[in-house]
DNA sequence: TGCTGTGAAACCGTTCACAGCT
DNA sequence: AGCTGTGAACGGTTTCACAGCA
């Protein structure tokens, strides 16, 4: 069967693992690694031999039979597919602890995404920078940022009840994907995807676990 | 059928649900409301109401048929099954931006959770402290302080090439849960429940959308 | 022979629909 | 009558196992 360019829906266990996958073909690539199987792959990156070709096989033939995988082509077709051979823009809203760390942070700035702004809403923080220099602005600004710079993906890492409407805001500007960290579920908006990150989930997921052991 | 107290393997999914529902009966219990049924708090909430029913129906029988369920006990209940009626001592270690951020934060402080330290490499991090104040120790001290105050969680905030070291620092010290930031995937270890969040799987993941709807 | 690509089987979680309690 | 608790149907994802190409 040929590639199929366009899979209906693939579901986010999939698309993590295609991130994972790349990175450790980043890893192979770095390291001169020329070819590998599915099951080199799945060992060496705690996956599953099986899902990997499955995983790959939604997109196309990525393989030589008997062979494996070219590591830098495989590196290579991933990037694109995943859409990180382009830069997305991103802006930040919420300047509190979490908005400043990101907008600092490794994951955010290098390989295929750059913060292009960083907005709060309390007087105090407006005028001042991230650690690495990220100028904080008004939020009152960001309609007219939106409509000027046309960020990729919104990222709200500002409180609960201040999300729902940044949200809003962010979609009906035509941001089309929207991150959000706020502990509200942000339904998906005016066509815009949204990914709801809930970091409080994850730990009381442990709480649970503890308890569920005893003690 | 009675209450099951043991549930063998509930999956991550129930207690995010069970997480998101008692947030749901905090603010019913505030507002007032005695009781509800599960339609209600599905439509409220945006949850589904058999979903509901069946992760409640994992612990046993919470509900009054014709009536529903009553707030006030189905709260305190679901607070002691997800074991948030105790507080739990959690350790960051990496006090980079984001294991600064969680050390101020109110999720990882209020509700259930107390931070307790907060720890790096870096000699010239050492001996500041966070926004809020929380001091910044040095990682060399970690063994001694894990086996003095025997924290509930560990929490890596520190860089990949770092994390695996202190995951199995923290599991052989006897933390019994890990929740790991780092860009590597930390297997459980010894006994202790690790869960990983990889925040840059997100942010891809939306890359990864906005490449497939075109542009 | 070695490994991919993929149907078929197994598994797991969700949704449906209703029996039965209040 | 109303709503829970739950068996049964469904849908999706993961794993198995092998046909077929290099």
């Amino acid at each position: 069967m040929s590639a199929k360019e366009r899979p209906g829906q693939v579901s986010e266990a999939t698309t993590h693992r295609l991130s994972l996958l790349l990175r450790g073909l980043r890893v192979l690539d770095a390291a001169g690694t020329a070819t590998i199987s599915s099951s080199a792959l799945a060992e060496r990156f705690d996956l599953n031999a099986a899902q990997i070709r499955k995983d790959l096989a939604l997109y196309g033939e990525f393989g030589v039979r008997g062979l494996g995988y070219r590591v830098r082509e495989l590196k290579a077709r991933l990037t694109s597919l995943m859409g990180l051979d382009r830069s997305r823009t991103v802006v930040i809203v919420g300047a509190g602890n979490l908005g400043q760390a990101l907008a600092d942070s490794r994951n955010f700035n290098g390989e295929g995404f750059r913060v292009v702004g960083l907005y709060d809403a309390d007087g105090r923080k407006i005028g001042a920078r991230s650690r690495t220099g990220v100028p904080i602005r008004d939020v009152r600004e960001l309609p007219a940022a939106l409509a000027a710079s046309r960020p990729d993906i919104g990222v709200i890492t500002a409180p609960a009840d201040a999300a729902p409407g940044l949200a809003s805001q962010l979609a009906s500007a035509g941001v089309p994907a929207i991150l959000n960290f706020a502990p509200v579920r942000v339904p998906p908006l005016l066509g815009s995807v949204v990914k709801n990150v809930d970091l409080t989930l994850f730990l009381e997921n442990l709480a649970y676990q503890l308890a569920r052991r005893g003690a």
